[in-house]
RNA sequence: GCCUUUGUAGCUCAGUGGUAGAGCACUUCCUUGGUAAGGAAGAGGUCGUGAGUUCGAUUCUCAUCAACGGCUCCA
């Protein structure tokens, strides 16, 4: 007899071997057949595969992440063996979970999939489904494993298993299909209920762009049709507010091919939201100590190899312009003209902290298939600022422009976001990063102490830090799940050296500063991309490109309805008139669909009390107002940048 | 840059080897109305661009540009 502990911490005697979907059925009937795999001591499991010392037992089921998973991996053994039955001789690569599905790498040779394969393989995986053949696990020795993949003169599993120790190599079997795999996987196809194959991609064989391109096909699975027409309904909802999409139907920005890829042209709606945006961040710069510059959007090659940039990413820059013999660069950061800034006038350590700040405009030549929407483009606007200061300023600069990302986040009412410190990688020092151990350490342990001593949750990553210096990036998630760094605090030791800035110190000797690059709003470019998703185009009145719409109920009115305008207009308020020849059910429509916050409807009730009747977007009628209170309402949301309520 | 798919009116989309259609939007007229679509008429397109096949190409073929979905990349 073993002890399983269950996680109530309620102990149960069993048979040696017995498997997690036994010990489900002595608990009840209708949880093992929940059941999709088990957390043994910690480590995911078969569901099916015998336990045979005390352990630890958590069962596993659609609730569960790791339920998910296995739930998502095992669909993908099953996608495999639909392919393998309509396309004999199909090699594969790797078919792991995701995020939210799963995908099979594969290699079919000279045969290219089309979107009526992917209908015709759903089919095939239904049929496979509803036979609940079961998943076999078996370990399997390398040599017999090699064997194996020899014989079906797959490469692809050979070079997998070069990696992999004899006696923890174990073979998967569902159906007429075997696979290499460590599993675990859920107990058998019967509870894959629900297919949809959702879209054919290339993929270089280990990510590397060197390698022969695999064909990969993403799906996703579930245990109830009812669950994958939600999913199919939030995929259609979330297409709707697509920034791309929302940005056409508000006229935010357009792109022209004549103009060039990835290079938005900001209309007026935009421009009002960008204006709106760069308002805020001079009032909290201003008030923050920064002094604001404007610098040309060229250099000379020269600046760049000073900088270093070049040898690192002149890829990334466009081709230069040659004119009287000198190259000038378009450039891709503003960093090196804030550096000649500082380096205009001597310096003292009475000027340090030395903060400058500029909208900044970078263009850099991103690969074309890279470009998206807002998100990624080749001419974007930096809310940037360096920052020069001493190592016993660093602390306090750096926390302060941590408390501004948060300061930020608060205002436009973003909750999820990770601060990712972006470390260096030793391995790569004088190729990725510059060449000094030493200084990577002290800065990177500076970073970590503000964000230890501030309590403000952080992850490390390897191998992320800029060249010259490590960085916190700040990841969030737009409405829709897109993941991107919209924010970035970055140390630099090593500019301030290629470019000898220096100050005077209070030994009245010459010392060189850190710099401090930050951009917490990013670029205009992705972030009003992510407030169009994080808002659905709804933005709070302050940002809103119009922010009143005076609605008369008729033309007999439009007197009446200018004044109203007049009155707004005088206070700063965005306001216009519809004076379409439509009637008022049309005309609200029309604004409702335009997201434009409020409304205010005039006619002859409007008229004769010297009020405003008025509409908030989404919410309808919310009273009449005297135009005056009314006003004093208003203007006091927009200063304070109120947030929808 | 690479792989898949796509490109027809301002937008969303039909359609065809014999030089194009709908709805919405737009303009004009009728209607002067009370909280999410009133009615009628009209205007609007070298069918992404270039070449080829053909008596004839928006349709077939090739090239090219751009966009979608991925991969790679992201200072």
């Amino acid at each position: 007899m073993i002890k399983i502990t269950l996680p109530d911490g309620a102990v149960r005697e069993y048979e040696k071997g017995v498997s997690a979907l036994g010990v489900a059925k002595s608990i009840s009937e209708g949880l093992a057949r929940k059941v999709l795999a088990a957390s043994i001591n910690g480590q995911v499991w078969d569901a099916t595969r015998p336990i045979e010392e005390d352990a630890s037992l958590k069962l596993l089921t659609w609730d569960d992440g790791d339920g998910k998973s296995t739930f998502w991996h095992s669909s993908a053994h099953l996608m495999a063996e639909a392919v393998e039955t309509a396309f004999p001789g199909v090699k594969f690569w790797v078919g792991p979970a995701i995020d939210k599905g799963f995908y099979y790498d594969m290699d079919l040779g000279d045969r290219k999939l089309t979107e009526e394969d992917l209908v015709v393989l759903e089919k095939k995986m239904n049929e496979l489904a509803k036979q609940s053949n079961p998943y076999i696990r078996k370990s399997i020795s390398k040599a017999d494993a090699l064997q194996y993949f020899v014989e079906k003169s797959d490469e692809y599993k050979l070079d997998l298993l070069q990696n992999l120790e004899d006696g923890t190599i174990t073979f998967y079997t569902q159906g007429g299909f075997t696979d290499l795999c460590r599993g675990p996987h859920i107990p058998n196809t019967g509870f894959i209920k629900a297919i949809k194959l959702t879209s054919i991609a290339g993929a270089y064989w280990k990510g590397d762009e060197k390698n022969k391109q695999l064909t990969r096909v993403y799906g996703v699975t579930f245990p109830n049709q009812k669950e994958l027409d939600e999913y199919l309904l939030m995929l259609e909802e979330a297409k709707k507010r697509d920034h791309r999409k929302l940005g056409k139907e508000l006229g935010i920005y357009t792109m022209s091919d004549d103009v060039g890829q990835g290079l938005p042209l900001w209309m007026p709606n935009g421009t009002i939201i960008i204006e709106e945006l760069e308002r805020l961040a001079k009032t909290t710069e201003t008030a923050a100590g920064y002094k604001r510059v404007v610098t040309p959007h060229i250099a000379k090659e020269n600046l760049y190899l000073t900088s270093g940039h070049l040898p690192y990413y002149a890829d990334s820059m466009f081709p230069p312009m040659e004119m009287d013999g000198e190259k000038y660069y378009l450039r891709a950061m503003n960093c090196p003209h804030h550096h000649k800034i500082f380096d205009a006038e001597p310096k003292s350590y009475k000027d340090l902290p030395y903060r400058i700040a500029e909208y900044g405009t970078c263009y850099r030549y991103e690969q074309s298939g890279e470009l998206f929407g807002l998100m990624r483009v080749r001419c974007l606007h930096m809310n940037d600022a360096h920052i020069y200061c001493n190592r016993e300023q660093f602390f306090s600069e750096f926390k302060a422009v941590n408390d501004l990302y948060i300061k930020y986040f608060k205002i436009f009412g973003v909750e999820k976001y990770v601060m990712r410190l972006s470390l260096h990688n030793p391995e790569k020092l004088g190729k990725k990063y510059v060449n000094e151990p030493e200084l990577w350490k002290e800065t990177e342990d500076m970073v970590r102490k503000v964000l230890v001593e501030t309590g403000t949750p952080f992850i490390e990553v390897q191998d992320e830090a800029a060249f010259y210096g490590p960085k916190i990036d700040v990841q969030i998630w737009s409405a829709i799940g897109r993941e991107f760094t919209l924010a970035t605090n970055q140390v630099d030791f090593a500019q301030p050296r290629s470019f000898k800035l220096s100050f005077t110190n209070k030994n009245n000797e010459p010392e060189i500063p850190l710099i401090i690059h930050r951009a917490p709003l990013g670029t205009h470019e992705r972030f009003i991309g992510f407030l169009l998703e994080h808002y659905a185009g709804k933005f709070p009145t302050w940002l809103a490109p119009i922010q009143v719409k005076v609605l008369p109920i008729s033309d007999k009115f439009l007197d009446y309805a200018k004044e109203v305008e007049m009155a707004l207009l005088q206070q700063g308020i965005r306001v216009e008139i519809d004076d379409k020849k439509k009637k008022i059910g049309k005309k609200i429509r029309d604004t409702e669909l335009m997201k434009i916050p409020y409304m205010l409807i005039v006619g002859e009730k409007e008229v004769n009390e010297k009020v405003v009747s008025v509409r908030r977007q989404g919410k309808g009628d919310t009273g009449s107002f005297a135009v005056t209170e009314w006003i004093a309402q208003i203007k006091q949301e927009i200063e304070n940048r109120q947030s929808i309520d």
